[in-house]
DNA sequence: ATTATAACTTAGTAAAATACTAGGTAATTA
DNA sequence: TAATTACCTAGTATTTTACTAAGTTATAAT
């Protein structure tokens, strides 16, 4: 499994498209200012999205993306997946030997932690996202962002 | 967050640790055997797991690494926290102007989906791996590895 | 029809992350 | 004293990331 900058800029793309895309389609020009992501490389994650049909793309003026289906049709895995590869298993499928099995079963321990985090993945949905948005105050320049940090600097002493 | 080899190389690195350092250290040289992973990497690698004690080295002939703490003390999100820096908090906190909140809510909505993901992979700890992993079989060279590969080609036709 | 728009495509590139090589020093055991 | 292993630093090849540039198609508006 692989979770990037690349896979977030994905997912906040589509959430771009989930929360802008009622009323007609929205252009990866408006995107790319909105997210502050380079045109160029937005249309590179949206070939990929495109490619598993994650996304419609509307050519001409008036032109530009709508989800390739219902909000709560696409899971973050789904998206991730599209544009992160997510090919990583480590099974040793003959290719590598395993001396003493050891590998292997470390390997194996983390498919399986690896398919977790994806069965994870699969179960949230970008409509179970922008819900979640709305029920809590999401503010801009909040003063004490806290969250994980906490959790992290708590680590860290 | 962030989720890569990096992180996958630090856990099944530990999980050697948890399952080979019941009696005495267990050397770099090793792991790298074992893992296939170059020392001087590793040597990297638990650098950082050293400086967030979740490992502790002993010099010396005979010497080598034991897990800092106890296995069910350890969990998933500590290792990869301490190998993958994990700062990636998109919030706009002051430097990046948010231009009709449009960024702003997105990002927000992407740190409350890592603050999932973070809160799950602290719930599963190495002792949870270990465990799972001697209740189902693990037998080297699957014939039929399935699992998420199948999902994928579902999602992929 | 022409023009503007925006999706789509390809090639090349700068910067960063990844994973490694090489060459050490410091502590500990035999 | 010698061997072993952690520990440290610098340099580098490879890959991934993210971008620039320069196109081509399809479509809507003029």
């Amino acid at each position: 499994m692989r979770l990037s900058t690349k896979g977030r800029y994905a997912v906040t793309a589509m959430l771009d498209l989930a929360l802008n895309g009622q009323d007609g389609p929205v252009t990866l020009s408006d995107i790319s200012e909105n997210q502050g992501i380079s045109l160029s490389y937005l249309e590179q994650l949206f070939a990929a999205l495109r490619a598993k049909k994650l996304v419609r793309g509307v050519r001409g003026p008036g032109g530009g993306y709508f989800l390739g289906r219902e909000a709560d049709e696409i899971s973050i895995a789904n998206i991730i997946c599209a544009v992160d590869e997510w090919v990583e298993f480590t099974r040793c499928q003959g290719k590598e030997d395993c001396r003493g099995g050891q590998r292997c079963l470390t390997h194996s321990l983390w498919d399986d932690l690896s398919r977790q985090i994806y069965e994870f993945l699969e179960e949230i949905s970008l409509a179970d996202l922008v819900r979640r948005g709305q029920e809590s105050d999401h503010g801009c320049h909040k003063e004490k962002g806290g969250s994980i940090l906490d959790d992290i600097a708590e680590q860290a002493a």
